[in-house]
DNA sequence: CATGGTTGTCACAACGCTGTCACGATTGTT
DNA sequence: AACAATCGTGACAGCGTTGTGACAACCATG
């Protein structure tokens, strides 16, 4: 459950409220008042994931909402909605921008993880805390640990989450692009062959136990991880 | 540092937010929403500490506190007192009747956490803790004493926290950051490579008993207590 | 006030990881 | 079969992370 959280509220109180419980949850919480600082932010850092106040002075978070779906970039995060109110009309409007969920204030820090935790279930699973398990193969980010029938694997860090992405998105091919932006992170700019290098990393690591067999090469294409 | 915590507020919200905030900090909440069932609630279960609305309905929380000191069972039991304002007079009523520290709303859950980590510190250092054991390792916050294979062994204070943490939050990779917060406190500034000098620290006491290969590092992760 | 113990910080050493390259192997195409 | 494109692999220098010893400030205790 190491997701980064971008929360763009303007009332100091909820603004703590919400990022403190946020990182006591584990996650990385970022902060802006306004959804022109917001925008800023999103330019060096792309989050998992926005909490986004509906009133906000200046740019509404509804505009702010529209303009992260209009860019390709940001087109994929998924934003839960403070709201005041639940009015029928501010709902569909919201749902056209795109909101991935609701909380109505007050809400309890309680309901707020619980939500967060939903949506990245869905949206971001690999940021999320929860053990994966692939034919045999298991690993769990909170032991931070890879165990192949049982038997513990030994793997560097880069590996450890190229390994945690693909188990999440099993059953899909990636490529090399993708897997730059997913695992090494955005505007990180390496060379595209090292992913490759990665790979073979990481299936040297996983040849212990034969579960190199799941990590599979999609001539012209990227990588896949199967259990087939 | 896990405490029984009584927590006394009328308003629903505030009481989810308050409780939901101190079991996130590890401690157990009892809620009541009045005094009257503040009062039953203290016969039963002597908490260790109270976190008490100053307005409430029927009997005050001045009056509740008064109670409290009243009694000898419950004589020594700490009170964190919530405000709507900050009113010299008051203050002065609530000094009288024996409250350990005051918090005004609206508060941030940090505030709230700091406040109560610093009274149980003050006021109830050893709680009635559970000893803990992990692979003939054993720690008793009562007695205050680790024991590796029954050879009593010595550590420092902070050595001790951090075991003791560790030991209660095995087989789960914590970050320098999340040890600093849990360990030191919220409100602390060090340096994240202190934690290397504890974890070192802490490694060179268990030697003893051979035990500190219990204490595991997980590259650009953080630290890990595992029996395997 | 002296003492022993504890704490946080630093500098340096040790180690593992990362990205890149060159070259060989494989695949697909003409 | 020859060729081009793509991928696998081993090596390696540079870099980042962690281990470690030393030290001065601090604190409670006697």
């Amino acid at each position: 459950m190491a997701a980064t959280i971008l929360v763009v509220e303007d009332e100091p109180a909820i603004q703590e409220l919400v990022s403190y419980n946020l990182e006591l949850a584990g996650h990385r919480a970022l902060r802006a008042e306004n959804a022109e600082r917001a925008l800023e932010m999103v330019r060096t850092e792309l989050p998992d994931l926005v909490v986004l106040d509906w009133m906000l002075p200046g740019m509404s978070g509804i505009e702010f909402a529209r303009r992260l779906r209009s860019d390709k970039r940001t087109h994929g995060v998924p934003i839960i909605m403070l709201t005041a109110r639940v009015d029928e009309k501010d709902k569909l409007t919201g749902l056209e921008t795109g909101a991935d969920d609701y909380l109505t204030k007050p809400f309890s820090p309680r309901e707020l993880n619980a939500r967060v935790k939903a949506v990245l279930r869905r949206r971001a699973p690999q940021a999320t805390d929860d053990a994966v398990e692939v034919d045999g193969l298991q690993l769990d980010p909170g032991s931070h640990r890879v165990t192949g029938n049982g038997q513990t694997l030994s793997l560097g860090p880069t590996e450890f989450r190229l390994l945690h992405f693909l188990m999440t998105h099993a059953e899909r091919v990636y490529s090399r692009t993708q897997l730059l932006d997913q695992v090494w992170g955005d505007h990180v700019f390496v060379e595209q062959r090292t992913v490759d290098v990665h790979i073979r990393r990481l299936r040297k690591a996983l040849e212990a136990t034969g579960h190199d067999r799941l990590i599979q090469t999609v001539r012209s294409a990227g990588y896949r991880l199967s259990a087939a």
